[in-house]
DNA sequence: GTCTATAATTTGATAGAC
DNA sequence: GTCTATCAAATTATAGAC
């Protein structure tokens, strides 16, 4: 099945949006990018703000569809598969995780786009503490806190550092820390 | 000593940048906030790249002025008061680190405001880094760089969520994992 | 230092033809 | 669904008077 127009528009705007940010974002340069004009950008997304809540909910739908994919019996296997993830989303000098992006924009953001950035990170939340209870590590939902604003924080500081390696480090301490929280 | 028009606009600009981000902040917005006409702004920062080095060097010097009032002789009221630096930039609804929005857009901005912002989180790092080497806790800086990144993340997280209670959360979690890294 | 005036560009959004 | 055409507003930045 060929992309719809929907998609390919969602698909240029996430790109944009997880490098330059989402008001940085326009109609026409996503027309450009697709081949259309910025009226019919407008018709699949009357507004900015209608564009912003597909974006972030079809990333947190792809999201929640990889997680899916990870087993849950081997603890460091499954924490391994979860930062890679974040790893992935994590490109130098081309993209950090969309609700990094969206997180850091929030206070200036409608509410219906900062409600689908606040359901991705619950879902995050929700799935990492779910799998440390099963482990029998950590009580509360405290450890899986800290690793998902951990994570985000440390592309935030990679990026702006140009270094990949805080990344790395960051996400190693933050497994290494488990146990003890 | 009254405040000089420069300062005057580098208070109106952080407080625009912190709540709505850089890209969103103008040049007309700080001239009405600071009671002159845009054009005399850029007598003061030519460009936006000035502006925006200028407001990430400010806040980083501030920010190491009160790093240096915290005393390290005990360990846990210095990292009280390391957290209390960041608890008091994130106020729900109103700021958060000027740092992370810049480290959330620094893909899209100059390099001049990038070197500054990676300065800030090298300033953090070290701080926390000696902190820790001087009471025995933590070998190399993987203990720093991780609460640097979750408190940076868990305002982002916090905000987005509309909650504040989830940066503290973050807070304390981070405090509680050191010695196990 | 601040002003008026203005240039050149970009933005989100709409009306209406096809 | 996509187009042309257009709008009203906002943006960074500069020239030159005071």
């Amino acid at each position: 099945m060929p992309l719809t127009m929907k998609e390919k528009i969602l698909i240029a705007a996430e790109k944009r949006v997880r490098s330059a940010g989402f008001t940085e974002t326009s109609f026409r340069d996503l027309a450009n990018d697709v081949g259309i004009k910025s009226a019919s950008v407008h018709y699949h997304f009357p507004t900015k703000p209608d564009l912003g809540e597909a974006l972030v909910t079809r990333y947190a739908e792809q999201f929640k569809a990889e997680l899916d994919k990870i087993g849950l019996d081997d603890l460091h296997a499954a924490l391994d598969g979860f930062i890679s993830l974040y790893s992935n989303a994590f490109v130098l000098n081309e993209s950090i995780c969309l609700c990094a992006v969206m997180g850091a924009e929030a206070i200036g953001l409608p509410e219906n786009v900062n409600q689908r950035t606040k359901a991705f990170f619950e879902l995050n939340k929700a799935w990492l503490e779910a799998l440390l209870v099963k482990h029998g590590v950590g009580d509360g939902g405290d450890a899986a806190s800290l690793i998902v604003a951990a994570l985000e924080g440390g592309m935030i500081v990679a990026s702006a550092s140009n270094d990949r390696s805080l990344f790395e480090q960051v996400a190693k301490a933050a497994i290494r820390g488990i146990g003890s929280i």
